[in-house]
Order: C-alpha cells, then structure tokens, then sequence
DNA sequence: AATATTGCAACAAACGATTGCATAACACGG
DNA sequence: CCGTGTTATGCAATCGTTTGTTGCAATATT
C-alpha cells in the first residue's frame, strides 16, 4: 500500500497520530481513558494502514499464549500415516470451539519417543493448555504431567486409578451394547477386531467380554488384534479370514475404519453381511452410512465430547480443579446387523 | 517437583547457578563463548529443575515465530462440518514436514465473511508463513493478500492470470483422464458430480469436456453440482437418481467422498458397479481400496504435494520468489470401472 | 477565589528472552 | 611487574506490547 512508511508497531502509529504508544494501545482496546475523539482518530489511522498489533508481543506481556495445543499421540500405531476421519471429526469440533472462545488451534502429531513430549509442550510457554486426542500407550506420561499442570484434558478413557481429566464415551458400556446386540441377532461365535493396547480398545473388549459372559458364550470369542489405520487393518483381516478355521457370525470392530476394512475383507471372500455375518463398528463416523451395507456401530457423540472438552479445558485454565465426563454411548442399528 | 522455587525463567536460573542470565542463555544455546565447565553445570542444573526457555519471549527477541498457520478456508461449503478424509492426509504430511523443519503448525478453520480473514493472520505476528488447504472460492482475497505477502502458497488449481503461489494436481488432465478412461470403457453417456464453485473442480469439469468432445460425446453430458462433503453429497445424488430420466453409464465424481456417495446411493437404487454404470473417482484417498466395490479414482499424490508446499513456502519464507508446482494426476484402475 | 475533582495523555517498568560490546580474569613472554 | 592476548562473563539495549503511576489542565465545588 504505502510502501515506504510501513507501520510496523505501535509506536509508528504512534509518531504518526503524534501521541504516545501507550495512548495508542489504549486506543485500539477501546479504553474509556482516552477521549473518544482521540481513540477515533487513532483506529481510523490504523484502519488506513491495515496495522494490527503484534500478538506475541501482546500475548508475552499480558501472559497468555492465546493458543491451545492439540495433540495426537501416536504411541502404538507403527508411525504410518493417520487418515483416520475420526481426528478429522473431532478436530474440526476442537477448532470450532475454540475460535469461539478467542483461541488459536496448535497442532501437533506426536511419535513419543521419549517420555519428555508432553512436559516440552506444556512448558514452552506457547500454549495456555493442552487437548489430547487419545491416550494412546502412554498413560504414564500423562497422569505425569498431569499431577502438576492442571489445563490438561484427554479424550479417552476415563481409567481406574488414574487421576488425568478426561472425556470419552462409556467404553465398557459401548462394548456391551455392541456385544449384547449381536447376541440379540442371534450370533453365537464372536470375534473382535482391534489391538487392546489403546486403553479405550482394550475397554470395548472387556465390555464385550462382560456381555458373552453373562450368556455363557465367553467360550466362542476370538480376538484380531488389528491396527487402526485402514491401511493396515484390511491385510491383516483378509489374512485372518484366510487362516481361520471357521468364520464366527457376530464381529466387533474396535472402530469404524476396522469395521469398513472387515466389510470389505467379507466381501472379497464372498461372505455376506448380514447374511452370514453381522458386523457392529464403534464410533459412528460420518462415512458409516455411506459403506455398502451401511454399517450398524456404537455411536460416540463427537460434537458434544469436544464441546465437553473444550470446557473443561477453560475451567482448568481458570484454576478449578474439574472431574471427568463419561458421555453415553448409543447403538445405531443400520444393515450390517 | 520442588514446589517453592520453581524456575520460571532464565533469570532464576542465573541466580541459581551464580552467573548472569545472559550466561545462562548462551549456555542453553550451547554456545562456545561459555567455558565447557559453565555451560554443563547449567544444563544439568536446566534438567534438574526441568526449566525450558520461554518460546515466545524468545521468538518475540529473534523476530520469527516458529509456527505456520495452515488455513482451510471454507467458502463455499455451507458451513457444516468438514469430516473430509483429504483434509486429514494433508495435514497429517504437512505437520510431518513442519514439524521436521521446526515448526509449529496453527490450524485454522476459517469461513470467510469478511474479506479480511486473510490479512488478520498475516499481520498477526503469530505466524511465519501460511499454506492454504485449498482456494475455495477466495481466489481474489488471496491474490490480494499474495501480491504483498511472499510467504504464502495454496493448495490447489493454478489459475492462468492468477500469482500466487499454489500446488496441486494438472486438475484439468486429471479431468481428461477420468473422462478418457469411462470412454475407453465403452460408456456413452455421462455425469460428472461436483460443484464447479471451487476452481480445482471447475478445471476438472473442463477436463471432462474437452475429452467428451473430442469423442464428440459432449452432448451426452450432465452436471449436479453437489456438495463435497458426504453427508450433503449423498441425498443429492440419490434424488438425482430418482429424478432423471436415464442413468448414464459413465460418472465421474470431483472427488473419492462423493464417488464413495454416488456408489452407495446406487446400489441402493440396484444400479450395479461396473456392470450398469462405471464410476471414477478423484485424489485416491486410503479409503478408495476399501470401498465395495474399490474404487477407480484419479490419484493426487498428497505426500508429494505437501512436500512440495512445505519447501515452496520455506523458499518463500527466505525470500526467494518461488513459481507454482502442478503435478502430474494418475490414474488408478480398480473394481468400479 | 481557592481548593477538590475529574479526564486525558505521557512516562516508564514490566513480560522473558537474545546479543553486541565492555570488561574482568588469567596466563605468558619479555 | 607490565603489556598483550585469550577466554569467560557481565551489562544493558532490544523485540512490541500492556498497564500502574504520575502530571497537567480544565472543570466543579464551596
């Protein structure tokens, strides 16, 4: 625009308004102690050469980082890529709710590789708190750090013993549900599709266990400990339809991106679904109804778990010293069962 | 850890270890001007006391700000939810690829109301540079913002008459492709699905055409403008469905979420995949090998394209005034053509 | 008319680092 | 014992804001 004589802080504007730079910072926050003539004059300049004040300079002053870091721990997954659209859903929800609230989104993939990922983020100063996206392998670390900085959340599972904030869908319940429908099918021989290190997964699985136990079926029950990433859940079912001796008629799948990769394993081995097999995922991912057959899962409510999060979040961040939330999960009945 | 005297800065620790806080930072720095002995006393002493340098106080000192803003500028979505798996393949590389050159990575949703959105996280200070996911309909906006600020590419088409920086696939070959193969297929009537609001889709369509036309089937060719996302993509083509007269037997989706749509909402009609209708997608998501039957799709290479913008912006970011990158699209055969 | 109140704006000290320059400490040869 | 050269540290300015305190007029009060 005005080529040379760039604005570049507060105190250009302020040489040129011919007032002070503290004057001008009042000016642009709108204070009520400077004349409302002077403040006009001061935005309008500022509007005339697109000046915005320098937020890092603000944020260090004021001591707020203005941001919020998100992580997604990727402890147990073999460092592949995620193109998991559950991170997708629920990061948009995230980066939703916390625009709302004035705040920016930090992003962050992490492979841990020491057990010093989670106390660099927290205390680079760059961040007023901190949103894990799963607890991946690495409780320990977050029940850590967690002890000692309070705005910290998970969503996840809310674990016995352990102490961290957390917000997920009653995983336990979830499995039963999930288990206890296949049952009401008509099923008799199970199989769970997805690896029990993630403690969320390994909850699902116990729920499920709970659920044949109670009808004696805990006997027909076998587990694939499959990777979560489509990439590898679908050879790793393909080769399991392969090796194994009978096919059970009632599949679990620890989430949605299992569940379409087993469809689709079914399909290639000419097993109908629902027809010989009914299938349950878990989550309810936007794409659940769009599989052929649409698939029948466990819903977990993102839209309100982020909500849940982000609030507890702030609360934290205020200093109150919140518990956690443990949303209901809910069957959704659609072909595939 | 030690309750009382938490080391909260640089400072703290100088008057712990006895020396001068420009000691200390140079020590932290590793630099030599500080005697080998000095310099791992206060490391040692930084670890014990788990202190870590304040981020921001120092990017504000050094003038950079460590963090790229990636933008998904959504305006010509309709403001739901965007759970589109593409978006996620991309960040994910593009967090890969900054965070390997030290860089945070700032998210950012943003729907475009005022014409303003650019330029306020630009000049904010927080970010050293911005990569667009995508130019929705924003193209002049951008071109505004580019023509003063170097540091900034787009994902996406590359317009003629248009500057700024973008990658992205050859739109409109990868068009031609899609096209060309459904005619090689034997199909002689068509349908492409997408909204040609976004530019990368506008260029595909074009694609289409111009192959329709050199077969001079460019009469038997149909639009229905749908929405990207799947659970508005859907309902549009399943009413399309039901509308129209006669299902032509070529369909060229704008991308693999809407492909995935156009697939299942044909079964639902007892339409079959390739049999009645051939289908092609475009972007060769994870899930495009999963689907029943898999799909056919245009392949854009997103780890490529990402690497790409990621240097492109550095180069920018040091000055240098980069030209644009357009890669080639490939085509890849599977059941539903 | 003298004093108290108010309204505006300037001054300067933070925030927590980095870094050029000045200086202190030390060793060494003459 | 002094000058000279290293080497290691301290000092203080700086990055661009915010904000408590202060100063000064103009107005209100008695």
């Amino acid at each position: 625009m005005d080529g040379q004589g760039r604005v570049r802080n507060i105190t250009d504007l302020a040489r040129l308004a011919g007032v002070s730079p503290g004057t001008v910072s009042r000016a642009l926050a709108d204070s009520h102690l400077i004349a409302k003539k002077t403040r006009e004059k001061i935005q309008q300049l500022a509007r005339e050469h697109d000046f915005r004040p320098n937020v890092m300079a603000r944020n260090l002053r004021i001591k707020r980082a203005g941001a919020i870091g998100v992580l997604i721990p990727l402890g147990h997954e073999t460092g592949q890529h995620i193109s998991d659209p559950f991170f997708m859903t629920m990061l948009g929800h995230l980066a939703d709710a916390l625009t709302e609230r004035g705040h920016d989104l930090l992003l962050s993939r992490v492979i841990p590789k020491d057990p010093d990922w989670l106390n660099r983020v927290v205390d680079s100063g760059r961040v007023d708190g901190v949103i894990l996206i799963g607890q991946s392998d690495q409780i320990d670390v977050i029940e850590k750090v967690a002890s000692r900085y309070l705005p910290l959340v998970a969503w996840g599972a809310n674990l016995p013993g352990k102490n961290h904030c957390s917000v997920g869908s009653d995983n336990r319940k979830g499995g039963e549900i999930a288990a206890q429908h296949l049952i009401d099918r008509g099923c008799r021989n199970f199989a769970f599709f997805g690896d029990p290190v993630a403690p969320e997964i390994a909850e699902r699985l116990e729920g499920c266990r709970a659920a044949l136990s109670s009808s004696g079926l805990a006997d027909n029950f076998s587990i694939l400990p499959a990777h979560l990433t489509a990439e590898t859940a679908h050879p790793a079912i393909s080769k399991w339809l392969d090796d194994t001796q009978s096919i059970p008629n009632g599949i679990i799948a620890a989430s949605d991106v299992i569940a379409m990769s087993a469809l689709r394993a079914l399909a290639e081995h000419g097993v109908k679904v629902p027809g010989q097999v009914h299938v349950v995922g878990y989550d309810d991912l936007p794409f659940a109804n769009q599989t052929v057959p649409t698939l029948s899962t466990v819903k977990q409510d993102l839209a309100a778990g982020a909500a849940h999060l982000v609030d507890l979040l702030f609360r934290r961040i205020a200093g109150e010293e919140t518990g956690s939330v443990v949303l209901e999960p809910e069957l959704v009945v659609r072909q595939s069962s």
